[in-house]
DNA sequence: CGCCAGGCTAGCG
DNA sequence: CGCTAGCATGGC
């Protein structure tokens, strides 16, 4: 097992690990002491873990620097740079919000929060077993997934499940889905990975326009706007894209009534405009955080 | 028990 | 097009 670590002082606006890594925004990693999405916060030294492309990566936040113990030192610290977006200039990213109360509170709670570049396919799956599902059962669902259908990998002699892909999850039955508490999402989830084994690649959009992006990937079943919305986002690097879930809706329609406008696509334009294109998801992450955590 | 959870789809008008 | 019933499952 390789290690490392990185100095987070030299990341513009720091990083805040527990809260990028359980705001709701990806379903990749777990906590090591298996409180991940418990809302028990994690200890100073838990470790979050995830396999990527057949590196497993384990990372922990310790006196400054973030740790990480790898299958391949090599690839780690490039990896984690590109899944925990390292690089995003957040002091920017935060000068560029809209100047308003409910989005300064959310970053005085969650500074340092970044968003994530989940791997496409793990992403799309998870926001499609997302609908009408609280967080820590969508957390739960893609466990399941991983440990029936994944490949397995031993770290520090624990075994450890990777997200299957798309050619394994293709061949899971329907029944045994919803064997695994997948619900109604069962056909949807066993149908898509069948169209991105078959060539159908959700990576395809990144060479879109934003809106012939959003549409590209409701193509696969159990994907409409607000999921499409959700993997480009967190996979597929598109910063304008503004998931309009339950908790932002009802916060446009309290906070930014002028963009509560009748279809999903005029919200859309109008909520990306306001918080402003270059860091709309970054925006709507915060206030989707900081509503759904409030007491 | 009833209600709700990071919605979507089919089937209407 | 726009509208809505129905959808699985578990937690409160």
């Amino acid at each position: 097992m390789d290690a490392g670590s990185l100095a987070i002082s030299q990341l513009s606006g720091g990083f805040d690990l527990y809260n990028s890594l359980e705001s709701g925004q990806t379903y990749t990693w777990s906590r090591s002491d298996g409180g991940m999405y418990t809302e028990n916060p994690a200890a100073e030294n838990a470790w979050y873990e995830t396999i990527i492309d057949g590196c497993y990566v384990a990372v922990c936040r310790d006196d400054g620097q973030l740790q990480w113990r790898s299958s391949d030192g090599t690839v780690a610290p490039g990896l984690l740079r590109h899944h925990l977006r390292l690089d995003d200039d957040l002091e920017a990213i935060y000068s560029a919000f809209p100047d308003e109360p409910i989005i300064n509170a959310a970053i005085n709670r969650f500074s340092g929060m970044r968003l994530v570049r989940d791997p496409p396919f793990q992403c799309l799956i998870s926001f499609i077993c997302s609908a009408q599902m609280r967080v820590k059962r969508i957390y739960q669902m893609q466990q399941n997934l991983s440990s029936s259908f994944g490949t397995t990998m031993t770290a520090d002699g624990r075994s450890i499940h990777a997200f299957p892909t798309p050619a394994q999850l293709a061949a899971a039955t329907e029944t045994e889905l919803r064997e695994l508490g997948i619900g109604y999402r069962a056909p949807y989830v066993q149908q898509t990975a069948e169209m991105v084994h078959d060539g159908v690649d959700p990576t395809a959009a990144r060479n879109l326009p934003y809106e012939e992006a959003r549409s590209y990937l409701t193509q696969y079943p159990g994907v409409g706007n607000k999921v499409a919305d959700c993997v480009m986002l967190f996979s597929l690097g598109f910063l304008e894209a503004v998931p309009l879930d339950t908790w932002i809706q009802k916060a446009i329609a309290t906070h930014f009534p002028a963009c509560a406008l009748d279809s999903y696509e005029e919200t859309s334009q109008a909520i990306r405009s306001h918080f402003g294109p270059s860091v709309a998801g970054y925006v709507q992450t915060y206030v989707f955080h900081h509503l759904r955590t409030q007491e």
